[in-house]
DNA sequence: GCGGAATTCTAGCGGGTGTTAGAATTTTCG
DNA sequence: CGAAAATTCTAACACCCGCTAGAATTCCGC
């Protein structure tokens, strides 16, 4: 009557994460000795992490049980808080991580751009840095997306900043484009943005990898934004 | 520690709902002699199912208890079961009546359309259909789109049919206005539909009905689908 | 390989879950 | 009114939840 077990998880694969991006500002001192705890620790830690953004985002959070998470993170629901404090803070780390992931990515593929790039284009990397974060090796970033909707009130609250921060990223983006003419004069920008976040946000629902190169998939997706679907009236029809 | 209690419920409205639009077969006859239960049993099936809508958007269907609809219903929560077979079969119909709404006030908005009105006119008027349906009184509508990616993995294949059928409409349309020559060549109708769906749908979770009218909303929203963000080039820049 | 710290496990508490049986109540209508 | 049917409530069952204390085990520098 349970849902079904994660025995598909069984096998165990071992979760490449590269820990450098924006994990966590870590616990201030530890028990022992002077810094923080050994590797040890900090690897079964991350496993319930990722233990975590997976179920959540498979399970929601109120569905998701400390034991899911347990089973497949190989060890017993109540070793968890040895590790984090609650179910809600594991929650609000995984969410975190998730939005720093996206964030991260955009900003430094946009940095990596030549300063003479216009507007336009740098929004163009946006959505497509924005898009491979979430879809590529996206445990956290797709969770964090997906679950935000189904936090605990107060982890949400805490949680807005973070979002709120990025939202900005892309307001001045999308300023700096209108600034630069290169934006349709009459449209709303702010719709604009919220519009694109839950297009982009939605693929993680129904996106196939094996249904075509995410290269191509990116940069249409891109097009579809900027452009529209409608063809443009001059190219279509050169009649006068 | 429980989620905070919905007391805000409390003056219980109500819940004005225009029981003409899709609600579900119905019974064709009346209360004693006729075939099946009485009105009363009517009027209180519908009072748990709008809790019902109500609660799982607000909470998600596992944050959700039985007695929260309860409560909202003003009546038991073992009572519920007089009426439904259990808080699955309860979400069910939940869904079920959601699609069907959106889906409904799409087609009728479209068939009112005079029959010379162009595939592109016509995708307009079902984006603005689709969002009045979402935002406006959407109980249903919008609990639908929210819930969707929590129902339990049985409820959410059997509800998958009604989804494709509605999607189907979509995937005509955007045929259609390609058929007829007014869609850009190369654009991906399939990703175009799905970012359209999640652009729309997403709003549910922003919109602020204070912060303007829902008709200027609805317009600006299909301008941006159909044309994206960029100035067109002809128009913007006069100079030779 | 010893000893103490770090990590995990066991077992359970208190509470809330969906669900059900049967009693109590209300509605309906001759 | 009164009886039968329809509807709601009460009380409980069986189970699982998040979480905790303390015992058991593993790790690791000496």
């Amino acid at each position: 009557m349970n849902e079904e077990q994660p025995t598909t998880t069984n096998p165990s694969p071992p979760v490449p994460e590269p820990p450098d991006l924006a994990a966590r500002p870590a616990r201030g001192s530890l028990p022992g000795n002077g810094a923080d705890a050994g590797p040890k620790s900090e690897r079964t830690r991350q496993r319930i992490l990722d233990a975590a953004a997976r179920t959540f985002r498979d399970k929601g959070f109120a569905g998701t049980t400390l034991n899911d998470i347990a089973v497949a993170a190989r060890l017993r629901a109540g070793s968890i808080y040895y590790h984090f404090d609650s179910k809600e803070r594991l929650l609000e780390e995984v969410l975190d991580i998730g939005i720093a992931r996206v964030s991260a990515a955009v900003r430094r593929a946009i940095e990596a751009l030549p300063p003479e790039t216009s507007p336009a284009d740098r929004i163009r990397t946006g959505i497509e840095a924005h898009l491979r974060s979430l879809l590529y090796h996206g445990e956290y970033t797709s969770a964090s997306f997906r679950i935000f909707g189904q936090a605990p009130p107060d982890v949400r609250t805490r949680m807005l900043s973070r979002r709120r921060a990025y939202a900005d990223d892309w307001r001045r983006m999308l300023q700096d484009a209108r600034a630069a003419g290169e934006l349709h004069p009459d449209r709303d920008l702010a719709l604009a943005r919220m519009f694109l976040f839950g297009a982009l946000n939605w693929s993680v629902e129904w996106y196939d990898p094996e249904k075509g190169s995410l290269d191509d998939f990116v940069r249409e997706a891109a097009e579809t934004f900027l452009h529209g679907i409608v063809a443009p009236p001059n190219e279509a029809a050169p009649v006068a």
